[in-house]
DNA sequence: GCCAACGTTGGC
DNA sequence: GCCAACGTTGGC
């Protein structure tokens, strides 16, 4: 079972919009990045769990847990002129872009901020916590998952 | 608002 | 296929 992280802006589209969904559940689409791409359409899984993580805002951090209820599925935004996430490459009968179903599991007790990550020796290796990392997915060894939860919930 | 990182595009 | 220009991300 593989654990993710994956990257919100909060003014776009943050935990709280996630927690008052009907059934907390949303799409998690706007991936326009190849790497990205690859990674959900073959890599996440129904049931694994992802840190949902707020990005561009002050401060970033890590708030809360999600798990992929469905997996990725064309992102008809992309075909749609009128949307933010058109893209005229992207058709139906030829996909280049997807969205997977999110729902939430919890909302950290307290922000877990990019400071602290940081600041922790166990999770230096994450792409995360490096200079320039763009990516709005990674992996998350189990590892790096429970240095995590233990500072969002024990402390 | 700035800037580093880095992915994408397009000319050749 | 190379590489310069450009655009975007995202922290600060």
């Amino acid at each position: 079972m593989q654990y993710w992280l994956i990257k919100s802006e909060p003014g776009t589209y943050s935990i709280d919009d996630l927690a008052s969904e009907p059934k907390q559940t949303t799409y998690w689409e706007g991936v326009r990045n190849f790497q990205a791409r690859n990674m959900m359409r073959d890599r996440m899984r129904q049931g694994e769990k992802a840190i949902f993580y707020h990005s561009s805002c002050k401060p970033p951090g890590a708030v809360g847990i999600v798990e992929i209820v469905k997996e990725a599925y064309p992102d008809d935004d992309a075909f749609d002129p009128q949307s933010e996430y058109y893209d005229p490459k992207s058709t139906p009968d030829n996909p280049r872009w997807y969205r997977i179903d999110i729902k939430l599991v919890n909302k950290f007790p307290r922000m877990v901020t990019l400071d602290e990550l940081k600041a922790r020796d166990e999770l230096a290796d994450m792409a995360l916590v490096k200079k320039g990392n763009r990516l709005s997915i990674m992996p998350v060894t189990a590892e790096q998952w429970e240095v995590i939860m233990a500072m969002a919930f024990n402390s």
